[in-house]
DNA sequence: TAGGATAGCTACTAATGAGTATGATCCATG
DNA sequence: CATGGATCATACTCATTAGTAGCTATCCTA
């Protein structure tokens, strides 16, 4: 309840693919580089916010204190809250840098000029990179427990519109013939799970990149346990069609 | 780094089936019971622990207090301390206690006089319910971000067996032809990420039990998404042969 | 070149919560 | 009946940390 006068509201850029201008390297910190102040006010806010996730990643959100966010950016703690109101908005940023490009993925899949199964894999391979991004974390971790009643509202209704999305274009496969007949909403939870979970272990093993991942989950999701009588009994060669699924 | 003096190390029965003695209720508190002091330092000492895992279920391991769980059970702090050494300590035997009896059935599955991908299941089977169990939650949450070096080098390990347990019955299945040749660690990273994700959505929505959940999910990895061309086309039914998973 | 807006720091407050010192009470046993 | 161990409570200590008050310096613009 701390009453913030302060009006960090405005400048919502959704740090997609780094930071815009060149002037600053996306690693590392916005002020470190030069001793004259830059003037770019977005810059700054999202590095701050890579920081956050990089710390949230590192040691969790309780584990990790604004100090230990400003230390890293080499700026002292009020300078922090000069870019964002508070923990909690901190966390709810990372949040939405990780589940926005899911997002545009569905919106990319919406026109069913494709059979569902192949959009669904595109989907499906966006989901698994952005989960090992470097806001995956974040993203799949935003507990509700650890925010405000309106901000917990925000995320669920987010993770309820990708939930939606999956299920429906199931449905959709599941009309078109491509897709196996399914119960969506237990497919769907049984997808985003295995996904979701790859940030648990992303951190301690990169030997694989998120693309890679993403194509290993779908191949298994694809062909399932039982044995395949018929033909095409061996997976697709784990295909390297890299289908805009770039890292 | 407390040096605990207290001596709370044995006494090791990884509350399984509730408590023994029928005096104390499973629900509620065994102090709440009687005025007079019940002399059973394991009964309460599990009464301690469940309320612990009911406090980490519901707000999360870092926004519950010890006084919290002291105030759940109608004791005072110093109470709890006398039967856990630290908070620390409290979530890992949450831990131990939900990852307890997927070890167990590991163990029940290494014979291999069924195929294996019916001990397969059998094994999943039960994975799903420990981790719609009270303590699934803690089992798969507990992080080593919040324990000590030792206590996480133990949950590892005991991860890691569970992992390997997996990918042994996949490859065991690839061989007796029951399973469909895999990648065996991405597949096995697949299935226990869809079933630890249940812990996310099973406190919000227990429309089905554990035994339900896993069996649906079980039916979605067998069969796959993609459509089966020759016969057994549909799902059977989302059997409910309830083979030993009772909840 | 004055004045306002921008950007930042030092040094605080206030609350929370883990863990403990100390002592009271109960019970079994000799 | 006393005595020692087991059990539990009151009332602390101490460290951490989110968030702020108040001040300083810099830049842009009129």
């Amino acid at each position: 309840m701390p009453t913030s006068r302060r009006k960090t509201a405005p400048g919502r850029t959704h740090l997609a693919a780094s930071a815009a201008t060149p002037t600053a390297t996306a690693r590392g910190s916005p002020w470190r580089a030069s001793r004259e102040r830059v003037r770019d006010r977005q810059v700054k806010r999202e590095a701050v916010i890579r920081a956050a996730a990089h710390a949230f990643n590192r040691k969790g959100y309780h584990n990790t204190s604004l100090d230990d966010i400003a230390a890293a950016l080499e700026v002292s703690k009020p300078t922090v809250y000069y870019y964002v109101s508070n923990k909690e908005q901190l966390l709810f940023e990372c949040f939405v840098a990780g589940i926005e490009p899911i997002r545009t993925a569905f919106r990319n899949a919406r026109s069913p000029k494709a059979p569902a199964r192949e959009r669904l894999k595109t989907v499906l391979g966006h989901y698994g990179q952005a989960v090992a991004s470097e806001f995956g974390w974040c993203m799949v971790r935003a507990e509700d427990q650890d925010l405000s009643a309106a901000m917990s509202a925000h995320i669920k209704s987010l993770k309820s519109e990708i939930d939606q999305g999956i299920r429906r274009l199931l449905r959709e496969g599941a009309q078109d013939g491509s897709i196996h007949p399914c119960d969506p909403k237990m497919t769907a939870f049984a997808l985003a799970g295995a996904l979701n979970w790859i940030a648990h272990w992303y951190r301690e093993n990169q030997s694989m990149t998120g693309a890679e991942i993403a194509a290993a989950f779908i191949t298994v999701f694809e062909n399932g346990l039982n044995p395949r009588t018929g033909a095409a009994a061996h997976r697709p060669a784990a295909n390297r069609t890299t289908n805009g699924l770039e890292r």
